[in-house]
DNA sequence: ATGCCGCGCCCTGCGCGA
């Protein structure tokens, strides 16, 4: 089972390059961040030409997620339990019996800015509802832009970044509380790189990154990871999207 | 210190991203 996870930064500049990613990469199931589609435009056709169904919730010019898998997708729900959102960053699905989230997490902006509380709260509400998840079914998957780099080694700079938005304190004891639910980093260890780089100053070249984008795994399928990878050859594509795709593989069905 | 780039949608400049 090939789990993967993409921010593409517009699913319409995007299409034809995900087109492709799709026959190269193959996953089982893919969540998107930030189609910036509304739902009535989500490109289903082109999704459906190469096997998979979608799931998708969107709106115009900000944020979106969504989830293509090979196969059905069930019970199908929308942002989180709890939280007044008016922004599409939360999607889940069941499939192959597993939970499935896309996460677009607020980037939070600065530290002083108020969406900073916001990326905070937002963060709550999803260790809430990841306490819920986890407790119907063990077997979740979150999989999305999470906006915040762990730990300092997934920062290419961290003198430089220190104390800022995506890897301030507050939003790494965040980051950490959804671990201590019982979920596992799948790329914490090996396969660990950056997922990200900044458009400007020639910084995928450069190689200043980080590791923004994550997979985490709840315990039945944290057990069964097998490896797992930052794609950085889609970024090193022409017009690309600012993140990598990250793709795992677990050995599901268990046995 | 700022912009460096790229996206969307219209204020084709500006907000936003990370």
């Amino acid at each position: 089972m090939k789990i993967a996870t993409w921010n593409v930064n517009s699913l319409r500049v995007r299409l034809a390059q995900l087109e492709e990613w799709l026959r190269r990469a193959e996953p089982d199931v893919l969540c998107l961040q930030e189609t910036k589609v509304q739902d009535a435009d989500f490109p289903v056709e082109a999704f459906a030409a190469q096997g998979y169904q979608v799931a998708f919730h969107g709106q115009p010019t900000y944020n979106g997620v969504a989830i293509a898998a090979r196969g059905p997708l069930t019970d199908i729900t929308r942002g989180l339990v709890g939280l007044e959102d008016d922004q599409c960053r939360a999607l889940a699905a069941t499939f192959a019996g597993l939970r499935v989230a896309s996460l677009y997490v607020p980037n939070g902006t600065a530290v002083d800015s108020p969406r900073y509380p916001y990326k905070l709260g937002w963060l709550e509400a999803l260790r809430a509802q990841s306490r819920q998840w986890l407790d119907r079914n063990p077997a979740l998957v979150l999989a999305g832009d999470f906006n915040i780099a762990p730990e300092d080694r997934d920062v290419y700079d961290p003198s430089a970044w220190e104390g800022s938005v995506l890897v301030s304190a507050p939003e790494r004891a965040a980051f950490a509380a959804l671990i201590a639910e019982g979920l596992a980093d799948a790329l914490a260890g090996e396969g660990r790189d950056y997922s990200w780089w900044d458009y400007r100053a020639a910084a995928f070249r450069r190689n200043q990154g980080l590791r923004i984008d994550h997979i985490l795994l709840g315990p039945p399928l944290a057990a069964n990871f097998v490896r797992g990878a930052v794609d950085r050859a889609a970024r090193a594509h022409p017009r690309p999207s600012d993140h990598a795709p990250v793709v795992i593989e677990v050995a599901w069905p268990p046995g």
